[in-house]
DNA sequence: AAGTTAGTCAACCGCCCGAGC
DNA sequence: CGCTCGGGCGGTTGACTAACT
């Protein structure tokens, strides 16, 4: 399945054995040096990618676990991409190793049912999970529709986290995250982390408030838990519809949202495409496939803007809804979606992942019902 | 059996950030 | 303050295998 481990051929080998050795007795670090020091031919990176990836010991090997599985879902729900974080809470995964997994197993096979456009979502989910692990033909995934994903800003298939604002980029609000170095000394989980520095986990409590609305227990209201000023969005500790504020202990949050989401899933009667005759998509939203924007219309786009950041080159990241795989707008793949609704999201959901699409859904049938 | 298509995953690429000067 | 360098990260590629026709 897949290519061979590089290490069959007996020339890496020896030179995954020489590079073993070498950060056994000098330890990692100084990678640029490390090639000439070892010996090797290969470059300072090349050298630190094969070690963190493969040689590195108490990496796990072999499948993805269920509990593992499920715990990549809740952590990119809650960080987006955030590879590396996410496999700092799977011990013996590298973030290599989760992001292949999600991109071939998780976002696809989610891809693949919620196409299913008349389909309720707990049959959806429940098709999901009698997916068929291996393919043929049954459903086209095409590689093109892989390689569309190139020259995006981002792969993000879920809510991500923002990272600053890049300078010179005015009207730009974004939510904040730790830099690398930061992370490295918060301590705890990345959830316990969130707890303590609600900086962290801002589109989780985005998430939370999405949820809310729909869920109707929480309070309507789009952006309680957000106070921003010219630079970035601060947000705050999740509120009750009464004003508390939720202490919430590690995961226990988060536990609550997978929940609640279970709950909405379960109980929902959502019928995507069953909705009305079809409209012509704003223009310039129906222009735009690949960004944000064409799952809202220019209003809507104003009203949520507290929520869904702007995501310039390189800059924010909180998607409400965004997939690059939207990019394939030009692809026969994508050609066949009725876009109805005017807004778009109701079938826009189906090339979100499961987290975001859902979310943005469930939140724009709220609004919906709202108006 | 052969050809085609889809799925997998190690490795590569390029960008970004922080430290040091 | 600006430049360079090292390291880290996320996105993408392409070789390879398995499933299907």
């Amino acid at each position: 399945m897949g290519r061979a481990p590089c290490n069959d051929k007996v020339g890496l080998k020896k030179g995954n054995d020489i590079l073993t050795k070498y950060i056994q007795t000098n330890g990692e670090g100084s990678w640029r040096t490390l090639p000439d020091n070892a010996g090797l031919s290969r470059c300072g990176k090349s050298c630190r990618l094969r070690w963190m990836n493969y040689l590195r010991a108490n990496l796990k090997r072999g499948n993805i676990t269920p509990a593992e599985d499920e715990t990549i879902v809740k952590l990119h729900n809650a960080l987006g991409n955030r590879w590396s974080l996410i496999a700092g809470q799977l011990p013996g995964r590298t973030d290599n190793e989760i992001k292949n997994y999600w991109n071939t197993h998780l976002s696809r096979k989610l891809y693949r049912f919620t196409r299913t456009k008349n389909e309720s979502l707990s049959t959806i989910l429940n098709l999901a999970a009698a997916c068929k692990p291996r393919g043929g033909r049954s459903f086209p995934t095409t590689r093109p529709h892989t390689k569309k994903l190139k020259n995006t800003a981002s792969n993000t298939v879920g809510i991500s986290l923002a990272k600053p604002a890049q300078s010179g980029t005015t009207s730009t609000r974004v939510l904040e995250y730790p830099t690398t170095k930061a992370k490295a000394h918060l301590p705890g989980t990345i959830l316990e982390q969130v707890e303590k520095n609600p900086t962290i986990g801002p589109c989780l409590d985005n998430t939370a408030r999405i949820l809310s609305q729909c869920d109707g227990s929480k309070s309507a209201e789009l952006s309680p838990n957000i106070e921003s000023d010219d630079s970035a969005v601060v947000l705050r500790p999740f509120q009750t519809q009464n004003g508390e504020n939720e202490a919430l202990e590690p995961y226990e949050w988060l536990d609550g949202e997978i929940m609640r989401l279970t709950h909405i899933l379960e109980s929902a009667q959502i019928q995507v495409g069953n909705v009305a005759p079809e409209q012509p998509r704003e223009k310039g939203v129906n222009a735009a496939l690949g960004t944000e924007q064409e799952c809202f219309t220019s209003e809507e786009i104003k009203e949520s803007s507290t929520v869904l950041i702007n995501s310039n080159a390189g800059g924010g990241e909180c998607h409400a809804c965004s997939s690059s795989i939207n990019n394939a707008g030009s692809d026969d793949e994508w050609l066949g979606w009725n876009w109805v609704d005017g807004v778009g999201c109701h079938n826009q959901w189906a090339v979100c992942d499961e987290g975001d699409m859902m979310l943005t859904c469930l939140w724009e049938a709220d609004k919906g019902q709202a108006k």
